[in-house]
DNA sequence: CAAACTCCCTGTTAGC
DNA sequence: TGCTAACAGGGAGTTT
């Protein structure tokens, strides 16, 4: 399931060969994987349009459409993957796949493909990409992400932590994956409330959370078995080890729910906190 | 403010 | 073997 690192990692391969592309067709074959405007009319606004900077923002890709002279108005295309969605180049010449919901065709006898088994995934065309991303919270790669501000986050919340660290309206780009990772390393229990977390310990978190995204970042991501992040070799050290020794105590590791989502833990290294 | 539930989807897996 | 039901999960929305 993409997060941060896996949106990342196809961020930066869409930069290799997007910018400067330009759109010659598009075909929308299940049409609710466009939130707005209707298909049809997201076809005719990205007809002629070619690709200009490719940004990330939480889990969504952000690329900026140059204007012509015929589509004046700045355009942003924006995409969010959801659990199952990914995008890869084709040849026009290939038979579209049975889950290839929208497919763009280019200038370059390409196309960009945006495969999604389970139809999650969203697209959007609008004029400011705030329109979608307005509501989501602190980038914590960002150079200002202090481990002060994650405390602020967190104090400011008493839900236990790991809703707060999926929660995208406070962080932006942690999934399940990572918020089992960063929780493991830093040895806090999933239950814990937020502003119960000592500032030891949120240093601890914070510091995990960005050494864990920026190596997942350069392994490509997570290929966690779904085959949504191809080739992805970052190894969970938690995340889907259920049954298996934890790495740093030998104990084994144990799967809760939290939050409606699988949770990994190891109740030796992550203590639940009781205590005021 | 927090938690739980519902919905959207379909491949995978468990159960019979 | 073949069928069915449960399940997973990001996020928006609704209810408790």
């Amino acid at each position: 399931m993409p997060e941060l690192p896996e949106v990342e990692s196809t961020v930066l391969y869409l930069r290799s060969r997007l910018p400067g592309r330009t759109i010659t067709d598009v075909t929308v074959r299940w049409p609710r994987s466009i939130a707005t405007p209707p298909a049809a009319q997201f076809r005719q606004l990205l007809l002629g349009r070619q690709f200009g900077r490719i940004e990330r923002r939480g889990k969504f890709i952000v690329m900026h459409m140059h204007h012509t002279a015929r589509k004046p108005a700045a355009t942003y295309l924006l995409i969010h993957l959801r659990m199952s969605g990914y995008l890869e180049f084709h040849s026009v010449s290939d038979t579209p796949g049975k889950h290839d919901q929208v497919i763009v065709s280019l200038d370059d006898q390409s196309t960009l493909n945006f495969h999604d088994t389970r139809k999650f995934g969203r697209m959007w065309l609008v004029t400011d990409p705030a329109e979608v991303t307005a509501g989501l919270g602190a980038e914590p790669l960002e150079p200002d992400f202090s481990w002060e501000a994650l405390r602020k986050i967190l104090g400011a919340h008493r839900g236990r932590i790991k809703s707060l660290l999926l929660n995208q309206r406070l962080l932006a780009g942690v999934g399940n994956i990572y918020a089992d990772e960063a929780l493991w390393s830093a040895g806090i229990h999933p239950l814990t409330p937020g502003h119960r977390v000592s500032a030891q310990k949120v240093r601890l978190l914070h510091a995990a959370l960005r050494k864990i995204l920026r190596r997942a970042i350069a392994r490509h991501g997570t290929d966690a078995g779904d085959r949504v992040v191809k080739g992805g070799r970052y190894r969970p050290k938690v995340y889907q080890r259920q049954g298996k020794r934890c790495l740093r105590c030998g104990t084994y590791i144990r799967k809760i729910t939290v939050a409606q989502r699988g949770t990994h833990i190891c109740l030796k290294c992550q203590r639940r906190v009781t205590a005021l």
